[in-house]
DNA sequence: TTAGTGACTGTAG
DNA sequence: GCTACAGCCACTA
């Protein structure tokens, strides 16, 4: 079995630090295609039907805007999520973004 | 099988 | 700064 672009995608969301952001394009470039970052946000979208918990909320777009709230069950969640690990959140815009920001490392 | 769609990003004007 | 377009891969109908 090889890990196809989903599981890289959960892989890496997975070890996003806790009260930590990141985004598409910077978890597709560290897969391997930066123009694919919108399969990473396919991939979280059916992360729901993964097994193990993937922190899909800690995924936002390069603007620090949570642009896949609408994909939770409610629109509040990931807000809700974020700033219950300590992360402000004004109008869907995550304050000190770039603070927050986390890059995955080679492991 | 083909066509359409999607939680995006970088480049160009 | 903004708008417009192309590219990327997988899934569904």
């Amino acid at each position: 079995m090889e890990a196809g672009f989903f599981d890289k995608v959960f892989d890496v969301v997975r070890q996003i630090p806790h009260g930590r952001i990141s985004t598409y394009g910077t978890i597709a470039k560290h897969i391997g295609s930066p123009k694919a970052a919108r399969m990473v946000g396919w991939a979280l979208n059916k992360s729901s039907t993964e097994k193990e918990f993937v922190p899909a909320h800690r995924v936002v777009n390069r603007k620090g805007l949570l642009t896949g709230k609408r994909h939770f069950a409610n629109q509040n969640t990931m807000r809700e999520m974020l700033e219950s690990e300590g992360v402000i959140i004004i109008e869907d815009q995550i304050q000190n973004f770039e603070e927050l920001l986390w890059y995955p490392s080679l492991n």
